[in-house]
DNA sequence: AGTGTATCCTGCAGGC
DNA sequence: TGCCTGCAGGATACAC
């Protein structure tokens, strides 16, 4: 579900209310949704502060007090939802009222809970439970980033280097995309959107986009992400921001979900083909097999 | 090496 | 109404 921009969005929304937070008690309500034993997940995390939120790729990065973080990848339907205080603090006891407000935002699927005092509650939620929350080692998690390619919005990626990389594969642009160890926090929606814009095919083998084609398509998911983000990202249906919000970017959608539609661009019938596992969406016309 | 397929899981939409 | 099939934003373990 959520790519770059829904993610980037959550963590603009957990910012102010988590930095500074103490993580009181952990709660595991799902526990296929870790990679370790919750007894050590949560010895891990309970009396450690928060002290940055922050993205990589599609990862959710809090780091605590100490010398680990805890990432969190949301799959495709995970939430992280921030529920604010009860307005009127009450005796011991509680759990900070935050399964009445998960519900109020139609979090029906609790994974894991965060109690964090006075600034409320971080609640994981997850319908189908592909999400991963995990506690790392400082090191662990550089290790992990190091293997994930650059951050397509970053300064670090070149036209030049973005080139360079494309040659290197045969593979199908769109699925080039979709792999993070190339770039990182592109999804098929935004590739899709991305290759629309800049009318390539979404089979083209990477090493047939090269040269001034690279560019226009670097500058074409550089602009769609920004896009995306600046109307809060895409809910299709699970998608929320941190506050419980809806993403407003859908009805912007140029390629995706639009098999039989006419081109936004030439009025041609959209079209759906699948490889890969994951549909593809767009305009014959606009986006021709061979360029 | 690099590419394609199946799998994890639940819910919903559409066809009959 | 109900049953069936296909499909969904992601990531990974495999076989070739």
């Amino acid at each position: 579900m959520p790519e770059l921009p829904e993610v980037e969005t959550i963590i603009r929304g957990l910012r102010a209310p988590l930095s500074g937070a103490v993580i009181e008690k952990v709660k595991v309500h799902k526990r296929d949704l870790l990679r370790e034993p919750s007894t050590r997940f949560r010895a891990r995390l309970e009396g450690k502060t928060i002290q940055s939120v922050d993205r990589r790729g599609k990862n959710i990065l809090l780091t605590l007090s100490g010398s680990d973080c805890l990432v969190v990848n949301l799959g495709m339907t995970g939430r992280l939802l921030h529920l604010g205080p009860p307005p009127r603090p009450r005796p011991s006891g509680e759990d900070g009222g935050w399964r009445q407000k998960a519900r109020a935002l139609g979090a029906r699927h609790p994974g894991v809970s965060f109690l964090l005092g006075r600034a409320g509650t971080l609640l994981y939620d997850d319908v189908r439970r592909f999400g991963v929350l995990r506690c790392l080692a400082a090191e662990d998690w550089r290790a992990e980033s190091d293997s994930l390619g650059p951050e397509p919005l970053g300064r670090g990626l070149t036209p030049e280097l973005f080139s360079e990389a494309l040659s290197r594969s045969r593979t199908p642009i769109r699925n080039w995309l979709l792999d993070q160890r190339k770039v990182a926090g592109v999804g098929n929606i935004y590739a899709n959107e991305a290759l629309f814009r800049a009318k390539i095919h979404p089979a083209r083998p990477a090493n047939s986009v090269g040269g001034s084609e690279a560019r226009v398509l670097l500058e074409a998911i550089r602009n769609t992400l920004e896009d995306a983000i600046r109307a809060r990202g895409t809910t299709l249906r699970d998608y929320r921001t941190a506050q419980g919000g809806f993403g407003g970017y859908r009805p912007m959608l140029l390629a995706y979900g639009r098999a039989g539609e006419p081109c936004p661009v030439c009025k041609g019938l959209m079209e759906r083909v699948v490889f890969g596992n994951r549909s593809a969406f767009f305009c014959p016309r606009c986006q021709p097999e061979s360029p």
